[in-house]
DNA sequence: GGGAGAGACGTTTTT
DNA sequence: CGTCTCTCCC
């Protein structure tokens, strides 16, 4: 099939084109995949050699998409294409021996999550040793100082003159850096602004493409998009995206990148897809009136129905409680696959809040329906699991300084820095690994006096890796993720399912990191899916339910904020509706509830007015005020169930 | 190192 | 409202 069989108007356009950089707008549902697809084809059939090519986007959903479309071209070389996200790229440049060297930073991200406020994990004996050696202030001080400088460097505010700003910003970040050095460590957020600087510093080693193609360039920040630039400064750029998409700000996405990208580069050639391909004509109209919102007088962007597409069936529906609205769309479902021959895969249930999408999920489970849900599950949020990790960690690697310094500490409120800190010492003057120090300790009790508590946990911990190393593989799964404890049980799933594929310890570790860090979302599935509203981004299917779509839960906005970034808070919450509400093909269902019990409502972490009574009433969303005059009108659940689920429109 | 009392935090999402 | 952290005191 020739590169252009079957093009059109923009999608044409969009591959044919020559001129760099080009900039695609391209709405949701647009089919802006397809036409950077046949834009790769077209690039292989001219003859540019596929390691040339580079194909990055963010997400590693986005990526998985992306790396199957340019499989299906099936053209010689299109295995050859460097495809994927743009940190795995960043990860494996800043890997190569040579740029080790240069760079003298080792990759080895530092395993985290936050909760309460805190880093934890991998990052517990850093705060130790913060809280120990410095006067930064407590540990969710030392954190937000940590998040706030890998922000720094996302948005390249590293690039400012005069930053970091104040002495005590210098002396933070040089004790954080020295943490990180000495500990062969680097913070996910450090990867791209590192490739970033290190290409700068040292051009030659440039892989200088000739052809870059950034898919959801709004998600990226500024740091990933200046990368971009270096990494196509010699050939073309293609950026494609979608500004009213943006949702992921929290972690300093620019989208502002896209939209004033013209300026920031002469003789950008634009092109534009605004027909939806994917979603029903009404849902259309329904989507714009609510994204034109967040643009006030600018209608420049539209999405346009497309003529030959259905009209679609939506149902704004109210129902009691989380109870009764659980339920009831568990009935709907059943309906709809049970009577209206819907195929489970087909439909897509996105929920505010995970404990919402479990009960839905448990409630079709029930009625005998396959569903799964994906939400971010912290599998290491227990110590057992975290301890697991961390004896794993070593089993691969004994000089693994950081899994080694949170054993040491684990148990001890202090992470006993005070010792730790001499044992850091010990091991910089000598230049020797905190490993082999503490295996010569343990031998020579003269070598490092006041370590005794260190040397306690490391005898037991050496004792462990020696047991456990000896031993097979699924021995060690047992023995660290015992079947039937409650804090591993997770862990110890990931761990079985990867099992048949690992021969090494080695293997079944990074397979179980892997794992951790992000479940696959299958685009085809025979069952149910739940999830939040954000994972179902790029996802399309038949039938889209919205659940729970009440103030109380979107949009969330801190009140606290001030007025600029609330409105911008606001409209990305607005953004996040809009991208569940483009999802579907047929049939798209916006549920609400009417009152909510307070405990609840506080166990979701929702905060509703003080004031007495079991229940409290939440009203709709306002966004669902916001879908403009052709909007349905809104039934009660129990009248739609009594009526087996009419569409009315 | 342990215990008592005050105070902060809490959602969803990514690499 | 329940849980965790921090501080202060012994």
């Amino acid at each position: 099939m020739a590169w252009n069989d079957g093009l059109t108007g923009a999608a044409l356009a969009i591959a044919a084109a020559t001129q760099s950089p080009l900039r695609v707008m391209a709405g949701p549902g647009t089919g802006k995949s397809f036409a950077l697809k046949r834009r790769v084809a077209r690039l292989l059939e001219e003859g540019v050699k596929p390691s040339q090519i580079l194909a990055v986007t963010f997400t590693r959903n986005a990526a998985r998409a992306l790396v199957n479309d340019i499989r299906d071209l099936n053209i010689v070389g299109s295995q050859q294409i460097n495809a994927g996200t743009l940190h795995s790229f960043c990860f494996g440049l800043l890997s190569r021996n040579d740029v080790l060297e240069i760079s003298g930073r080792a990759t080895r991200p530092l395993l985290t999550f936050k909760s309460s406020g805190i880093l934890r994990f991998e990052a517990e004996g850093l705060l130790h040793d913060f809280l120990y050696q410095t006067s930064f202030g407590p540990r969710r001080e030392i954190t937000k100082q940590i998040l706030a400088f890998e922000a720094a460097w996302a948005r390249l505010q590293s690039e400012v003159p005069g930053w970091p700003t104040t002495e005590s910003d210098r002396i933070f970040q040089d004790f954080l850096i020295s943490w990180l050095r000495f500990h062969g460590a680097m913070l996910i957020g450090e990867v791209v602004p590192e490739a970033l600087k290190f290409l700068r510093a040292n051009p030659h080693f440039n892989p200088g493409f000739d052809h870059v193609l950034v898919d959801e360039f709004q998600d990226l920040n500024r740091a990933e998009q200046e990368l971009i630039d270096v990494l196509g400064a010699a050939g073309g750029i293609s950026i494609v995206g979608d500004v009213d998409q943006s949702i992921y700000r929290f972690r300093h996405a620019n989208p502002e990148g896209i939209s004033t990208y013209a300026t920031s580069h002469p003789n950008t050639y634009d092109q534009s897809l605004q027909e939806c391909r994917r979603c029903p004509k009404r849902v259309v109209v329904l989507a714009n009136e609510l994204i034109s919102k967040n643009h006030g007088a600018n209608l420049a962007q539209r999405l346009v129905p497309r003529p030959g597409n259905c009209d679609g069936d939506i149902a704004i529906v109210q129902w009691a409680d989380l109870n009764a609205e659980a339920n009831g769309l568990a009935g709907l479902v059943t309906h709809l696959i049970n009577s209206r021959g819907v195929e489970p895969g087909d439909i897509l249930v996105l929920t505010p809040r995970k404990l919402i999408g479990y009960a839905i999920r448990d409630a079709l489970n029930e009625r005998g329906i396959d569903a799964h849900s994906f939400y971010q599950e912290e599998a290491f949020e227990s110590t057992e699991a975290q301890y697991a990790l961390a004896m794993l960690t070593l089993l691969v690697d004994k000089e693994d300084r950081v899994a080694l310094r949170y054993l040491l500490g684990r148990g001890s409120d202090t992470g006993f820095a005070e010792e730790y800190a001499l044992l850091r010492t010990y091991c910089e003057d000598n230049n020797l690994s905190p490993w082999q120090t503490m295996v010569s300790a343990e031998q020579d009790s003269s070598l490092l006096p006041g370590v005794d508590n260190l040397l306690l946990q490391f005898t037991e911990i050496i004792a462990a890796v020696e047991d456990l190393g000896s031993g097979e593989i699924s021995a060690i799964v047992d023995e660290l993720m015992p079947a039937g404890e409650e804090g591993v049980s997770g862990l110890r799933d990931v761990a079985l399912r990867v099992l048949p594929n690992c021969e090494t310890v080695e293997k079944l570790y990074n397979a179980i990191c892997h794992e951790l860090a992000q479940p696959e979302i299958p685009e085809d599935a025979e069952y149910v899916r739940v999830m939040s509203l954000q994972k179902s981004k790029g996802l399309t299917a038949k039938v889209t339910i919205v659940t729970t779509c009440n103030q109380a839960f979107i949009p969330i906005v801190d009140g606290n904020l001030p007025p600029v970034e609330r409105r911008e808070a606001l409209q990305e919450q607005r953004r996040l509706f809009y991208v569940a509400m483009t999802r579907c093909t047929d049939i798209l269902v916006l549920s609400s509830i009417s009152k909510i019990e307070r405990a609840l409502a506080h166990k979701l972490g929702t905060i509703l007015p003080r004031g007495g009574g079991q229940y409290a009433r939440t009203p709709t969303t306002q966004f669902i005020g916001e879908l403009g005059s052709t909007t349905p009108a809104t039934i009660t659940g129990e009248e739609w169930l009594r009526h087996d689920f009419p569409f009315g429109n």
